[in-house]
DNA sequence: ATATTTTTTTGACATATATCAAAAAATGCT
DNA sequence: AGCATTTTTTGATATATGTCAAAAAAATAT
């Protein structure tokens, strides 16, 4: 499990000596039932968890009504990343989707890595560098295309997402309603 | 000049000894005047600017209409992040709308300064950081909001953006059409 | 398996926004 | 300052998408 770990953060940066051996001591294995919540507005996360398995919803509250804003699924870090990086309270909600089983890692013990061994601070600084490429991508996305669009698009860049996520979340995502998908959807299979 | 870069830096880190002088040392001068490019599709991005003086647009062609995706003023760097970051050919434009002063760093030097210095190191992944915040909020905005709602968001979030930047420029940075823009803004006025 | 709940699809209609065109205003240039 | 160019505004119309409602399908729990 931790290897499935360490093959992601080697795509990154390849830790080795006393660094390598954090993986090892800091990160713990936690399960997150289905439909659970991994944060909850208000609450400052206190942790990062990397997704061996399982997948995620992020969303917050517009009007009382859930508005999906990311996904998140195996292999990738999943935290609310405003909260966990300022430690201040969270405004969003990660819900599991699938049943959950990540390695979690706590703000304080990272903060010691990020101290005491630059490769994690490098580590830090490459996986923030990736976030952000991707999110540049999103906003492009969201930006000049239509409901079609979008689908397709979605479609070639995160098709777990359509395999794996339920229509009115994958809608609420793209930023159009539910029934328009269904159309959209319909259209694309003829 | 330095100073302001100097100020910027030490709102996520204050550097000394070696580190500190990397500023005197690695950054320089340059002038970009008004419509000229600071970088352009096809061409890898060799440099990270700090912009001292001036504002520019980010843009990319779509169906040969140019499409505003960002913008960036005084005190933010300012470069293509996938071309500069990856050092792969860019795939957008970075135009400067009034006249820019800026201190350029090398993406050579940069990587060495990543290397000699943990400081420079924890730098660039604090900016990272603050980076994906910032574009988070602006996915959050893209998804779910009608024209007006961008417009007012964009209006209390980053004026500057609606004080120096021509309108068919922000109607395209929030994904409507000018015509539409134009509208809206004739309605709030009242 | 059956019942209950949730999600998806379909239809009718309303509305926001895009597009095209032309006039008006603003801006940049010499 | 005055001319040329670009940008913004305004109007008419088309279109994509949202909303509401109800039926159909799928998923979940007992």
């Amino acid at each position: 499990m931790k290897d499935q770990l360490r093959a992601y953060l080697d795509g990154f940066l390849k830790l080795d000596g006393e660094a390598a051996k954090e993986i090892d001591s800091k990160f713990y294995k936690k399960q997150y039932p289905r439909s659970s919540f991994l944060a909850k507005e208000g609450e400052t996360t206190k942790e990062v968890h990397f997704l061996i398995k399982g997948c995620c919803r992020f969303f917050h509250k517009k009007n009382n009504r859930a508005v999906t804003h990311w996904f998140s699924f195996e292999n990738t870090f999943t935290t609310s990343l405003r909260s966990f990086t300022t430690q201040t309270p969270c405004k969003e909600y990660i819900q599991a989707i699938e049943e959950c089983t990540v390695l979690s890692l706590k703000y304080h013990d990272l903060m010691r890595m990020y101290d005491k061994h630059k490769q994690w601070e490098r580590l830090g600084r490459l996986i923030m560098e990736d976030f952000s490429r991707r999110m540049l991508d999103r906003v492009t996305a969201l930006q000049n295309l239509t409901a079609k669009q979008r689908y397709i698009m979605l479609l070639k860049s995160e098709p777990r997402i359509i395999q794996r996520m339920p229509l009115n979340l994958v809608s609420s995502y793209l930023g159009i309603s539910g029934e328009t998908l269904s159309r959209v959807r319909s259209e694309i299979r003829i």
